[in-house]
DNA sequence: GCCGTTTTCGGCCCGACTGTTTTCAGTCG
């Protein structure tokens, strides 16, 4: 869990800053989590934690919707919830908060990592044993007190013993790349087996979030027997969690958890759609059901009419897509990669929805790197792979000479790499196009890393920050908008510089950031490295309606890396971004003129 | 704590699986 410290603990009085709107769904997160430590009504955790949600997903500036006493008529806030933002976000510092965090002791917070421990199983420890801490309850379990308790057991204090051993491992989320190449390979498996009709993934992976915690997978077959029999006996399986008729649950090595659930057929597409979700959008989707008389579950569609009773309706015959689902509903298909709770079915009401970006689309990329800095493979090779992937053009953009850790070229390395490219592209070798660019470093004053003359030489330019991550946030916004407005600049890399589960991103109000660039005529990088995908798909749709085009970059230090351009456009459709939103779906001539070549 | 075409109270998604129990509570998704 993330906790949250407020203003008051970290900084001075004289310095309590005033509380972003992640910040203050933090703090609900983690209200959340206490009161469901303390026993408290599931309905008012719930209210905590749609408030989070509804509070990082507001299309508004919140300082706005204070400033008008309009918090209230967002969804999902009541006067409860308005009040600590407005508390919150004014001083920084909630009392309610404080005393609630005061009345769980933090080792409490800490049990939750545990899997199959949740709040009733922790409290119930430590109204028993008075067990605070796992350090505590691992002595507990060992000593044989724990089963004595009423609801435990035996195999209880196994489970949380192999709990506390693997609960680094167990919670980690993983990187959305990684997921997917090992749950395609159990699909696989999965697909050639004859009893198999249907199989997909769904879950976060299919929603294409940038970290999955578990995979799931469904199936639709008559006979799940020999299915669950393969599934558990793969190589890759650490442990078996759960085994039953139509759902079992492995452990992988590596720590992923993977649930594969058997359905017969006709009910494959609820049951895909619903365990896709996310658990917002089925929430919507199901209200939605309700006020047009039907329940939806992942079994299907029942008539809530009375006259009808409860009975099976909806189709003649089970639908064969996710789409004949939503058309019951009135609305058009809605891409998973959309389905987060936010606006995605107001809009699939008014069809159609946008045409979101396809990884064939793209007509090129960017940002990457070659042996002439820190890259693997050389120019000509990476030239190839991209030949070979099918793209019109390719543009080469190694490091500047202040990222001296990168091998970063200095004026001369940098001429004598323009002229091996347009050798290249003299010679004829390739069909493909190759741009020359480079990656220049934003110092820390906002300075270019090279003189005009140097830049103008380029076909376009990349500013990114690579030193002095630590300055504040108010120098850091100042110093990229300076980089962004320099002639020169062609786009922005990697906005905060994040590293997804290693590294927060550096302190920067990118919505100033994305402003400048929509002021200027600059791009964004959507940089599509894995465990990057910055800027965050969540900001990605206004920043498009402001007008601020994007270029999806692979960032690739070698030439397999290119491949993660597919990360990136799976980002750009949670992004809601369409093709002609992305400089490289354009054609090699428009971009051309775009950057004002010859 | 939120919400309202059943609107200021009463409902809020619900089923599979596990372990401990002898009919069910807790966890998970």
């Amino acid at each position: 869990m993330n906790v949250v410290h407020s203003g008051s603990r970290d900084f001075p009085d004289c310095l309590v800053l005033e509380m972003d709107k992640n910040s203050i769904a933090d703090i609900f997160r983690d209200v959340g989590v206490l009161l469901e430590l303390k026993g408290e009504n599931a309905f008012k955790i719930r209210a905590y934690q749609s408030g989070a949600r509804t509070l990082e997903s507001l299309e508004e500036e919140l300082s706005v919707l204070i400033a008008e006493d309009r918090l209230t008529d967002v969804k999902g806030i009541g006067k409860a919830l308005a009040d600590k933002v407005c508390i919150l976000h004014g001083e920084g510092v909630l009392p309610f908060y404080e005393d609630l965090r005061a009345s769980v002791p933090d080792g409490l917070i800490n049990m939750l990592e545990i899997a199959g421990l949740g709040a009733k199983k922790i409290r119930a420890l430590y109204e028993a044993l008075g067990v605070d801490s796992i350090e505590k309850l691992e002595k507990a379990c060992r000593e044989g007190r724990v089963a004595s308790i009423a609801g435990f057991g035996a195999k209880s204090e196994e489970k949380i013993l192999i709990g506390i051993r693997n609960r680094e491992v167990y919670s980690k989320r993983h990187i959305w790349w990684d997921a997917f190449e090992v749950a395609q390979s159990i699909l696989e498996g999965l697909r050639k087996l004859p009893a198999v009709k249907r199989a997909e993934h769904a879950g976060s992976l299919r929603r294409g979030l940038e970290t999955v915690g578990d995979l799931d997978l469904i199936v639709a077959s008559a006979d799940p027997l020999p299915i669950m029999n393969w599934f558990i006996r793969q190589k890759t399986v650490a442990e078996v969690t759960a085994i039953g008729e139509t759902k079992s649950s492995v452990r992988l090595h590596g720590g992923l958890q993977a649930d594969l659930r058997i359905v017969p057929e006709v009910q494959f597409c609820y049951a895909l759609h619903h365990f896709t979700g996310s658990k917002e959008h089925n929430v919507l989707l199901r209200q939605r059901a309700l006020r047009q008389g039907y329940s939806l579950s992942e079994w299907g569609i029942t008539s809530k009419s009375e006259e009808d009773g409860e009975r099976e309706c909806g189709f003649d015959a089970a639908p064969e897509s996710e789409k004949e689902l939503f058309e019951f509903f009135g609305l058009d298909f809605i891409p998973p990669e959309l389905r987060e709770g936010t606006s995605e079915i107001e809009e699939a009401e008014n069809p159609p929805l946008p045409n979101l970006i396809r990884n064939e689309d793209l007509k090129g990329v960017f940002h990457n790197h070659t042996t002439d800095s820190d890259g693997h493979n050389t120019l000509e090779e990476m030239v190839e792979m991209a030949e070979r992937i099918g793209w019109e053009y390719i543009g080469i953009a190694d490091h500047s000479k202040a990222s001296f850790q990168a091998n970063g070229m200095n004026e001369g390395r940098l001429a004598n790499q323009v002229e091996s490219i347009r050798e290249l592209n003299q010679s004829g070798k390739y069909r493909i196009h190759v741009y020359t660019g480079v990656e220049c470093d934003i110092l820390p004053d906002g300075e270019l890393d090279f003189d005009d003359d140097i830049l103008e030489e380029l076909d376009y330019v990349v500013v990114s920050v690579h030193s002095s991550f630590s300055q504040s946030r108010e120098a850091m916004t100042s110093r990229i908008i300076k980089a962004i407005e320099h002639p020169s600049a062609t786009m922005l890399g990697h906005i905060t510089g994040r590293v997804l589960s290693r590294r927060e991103g550096y302190r920067v109000d990118q919505e100033k950031v994305i402003d400048a660039a929509a002021a200027n005529g600059k791009i964004i990088e959507l940089n599509a490295n894995p465990h990057r995908l910055d800027m965050d798909w969540r900001l990605w749709r206004k920043a498009a309606e402001k007008g601020v085009l994007c270029a999806i970059n692979p960032d690739a230090h070698s030439a397999d890396g290119l491949c993660y351009y597919r990360a990136g456009v799976t980002a750009a459709r949670k992004g809601w971004l369409k093709a002609d939103n992305v400089l490289n779906t354009w054609t090699r001539k428009r971009v051309s003129e775009y950057l004002k070549l010859g």
